[in-house]
DNA sequence: CATGAATGAGGATTCATTCAT
DNA sequence: AATGAATGAATCCTCATTCAT
């Protein structure tokens, strides 16, 4: 029991250097070392809780990617089928955000590392598919009933993915939109329903 | 003379190795061995020609860069200040769809190498700064004639450099649209200009 | 405690195999391939105790330094204000000669190491400046008490420290008076305080 | 003819960078690749006059270690047989200060490799045993002519050789005695004569 | 004679991994 | 469970040397 406890700070410790060294030199560019050295650990213990540098990457990824997933369930069925719909998009949103601020330091190695390296790519694509495949379905339904119009909602779930991936490392790596950002959610939820063309 | 010339084939030839490369084993995982390796030339040759392997994608990059911006920069000009706003978009979109087509290798590694490895972002950076800027610019032009409503054209500018890079990574990256990506350019610019939601 | 002296045992497995080779091939053509081939040990190894030959041999040339050091502070108080001044050096001079002896190796590693090489300039240097200064030192204290005439002490001090070090090379790398060389310590002593030329 | 001396000058071009080099490196630290860079000669071209770094040392100290002789023998046959014995040793010293000063960066590159590296040894051996015999020749001349008292010759070259060397080396290589060397030798000479004793 | 591109052996350094304590 | 010394493969990089022009 004492000794279950010990091991999982042990782990804790090694998940806490990793996530530092990580945000700091590029998951591609840290060694095993380096997160000994950082965790203050010895070099073997290291082996007695993971077998890679990118079984550490997964395990601090999958935490993430659950609560993100919890989050984006949870609040779909929830708020979705209402009435009002753009009402129900904004929540979901600014939900997520929520998440993200908190975890802000792992939401940015999973920004950096996303379809970079191949080791890891598995991983993140489940993720991203994950992802693309709730928005397509959010617009199917919309579709369905007849609130929006038809349209590629494959094709559309791509463009939203990518356009908000591309607004949340703004905000995440480059400091943009610092404390304005959830301002910005309706801006992005009206650019998406009504485009940016006056009406002739 | 020759010397020159033949000087000039080692360095495609690394190149060309290194491209191969990239696209195998992802930049962060390729050595200056393996590069070597695959050009079948001296370990010493390469620092004949480069320093690193970054230096190597930097090449690489460059290449694609500079075709892409004669692009954007040429069509702007030509097409975009015409009566026809959305018919320049859609030419301007095809032009820059063949340029990927024909590099799609490279094309590719931008891809994977954009935002992730530290050692490369200040290249990578400066080209999306460059893309968006781009966009950006178009946008404004269409406010200020009138021809879009008002909004928040930077925020619009990551939405679309982030879309459009996430449908070019399906087609590029996941052989996606694989024929038909033409078709999709007007429906993209469809819904970026009249959003999906139907008009009540 | 065990680990402890294991890595202890190690270290010195270097330091013997670095010395060898130094006496072998001369400090500045030694590799740390070389030195890690002698100690039969792993390349990886010699990184835990050294991060470069110039430190092997800084660690070799510290211990005779700092053993000379401590013969000559301790018989230069012991000895050099009696009233026999003349056999106080005589004395110290012996007990130098007995380290030189007993670190034959080192001390020939030291004398062809000296002046050569920059990287090691300044360890040796602030020997040799050790050895001047308390040659000069000396006979200072024998010109104020009246013992010597006054000269250029400084001057004096780097023939004399000149002198030795080369008849300490003819001993020790060459090995002229093998087994003589205590006997000419009294004659060089005569030398220095009397001259070679006959009185008129 | 005219391809003769262009050779000459390419020649010279090499040994005037090799002297720099060596200057500023050390001759254990310099590579052809330094030497080919500071003479702006092409590669190959080194292979048309030397073989090795160790060649273009030894072509530079020639000439040096040949000037020194041809001095030391024009010189003691002129004056050390003379009445004055004292004022020919001086005139002698002084003479060789001229060549020391003339060739200040050679001297200076080949105090620093005397005695250090394996490679050059024999080269430097050769011209220190040289001296060391000169000197060895004057004093027994001295003693037989009834000048100098009986000692050993061989010991007291030895003490004036490394004397000597320590001296030129704190005049060359560290600048002291800048303007005043010469003041020195008289009072070198007076040493070495009549110690520093005083006589009771 | 001079050039400089290409070579590949060899040395330096890092890294993941093992294992005795 | 935790430690950290030792390992050797893999990488990086430099260097002397050759050779076609």
């Amino acid at each position: 029991m004492l000794q279950e406890k010990r091991k999982e700070i042990t782990r804790t410790k090694i998940l806490n250097a990793a996530k530092k060294v990580f945000a700091q030199k590029g998951f591609s560019n840290t060694s095993i070392a380096d997160i000994v050295k950082k965790s203050r650990l010895a070099r073997g213990t290291f082996y007695l809780h993971f077998q890679s540098v990118e079984q550490v990457l997964n395990a601090l990824l999958q935490e993430v990617f659950m609560e993100i997933q919890r989050n984006l369930t949870e609040l779909q069925v929830e708020s979705l089928d209402q009435k009002h719909f753009k009402i129900g998009l904004s929540a979901l949103a600014k939900s997520l955000l929520n998440v993200f601020q908190e975890r802000k330091e792992i939401v940015g190695i999973l920004l950096t590392t996303m379809n970079s390296d191949t080791k890891i790519r598995m991983q993140t694509i489940w993720f991203q598919e994950f992802l693309q495949a709730s928005i397509r379905v959010m617009f199917d339904r919309g579709i369905a009933s007849g609130r929006l119009r038809k349209f590629d909602s494959e094709l559309m779930s791509y463009l939203v993915s990518g356009g908000l991936r591309e607004v949340l490392g703004q905000w995440i790596l480059y400091g943009r939109y610092k404390d304005s950002i959830e301002q910005k959610v309706d801006e992005v939820i009206g650019i998406y329903m009504n485009g940016v063309e006056l009406n002739a």
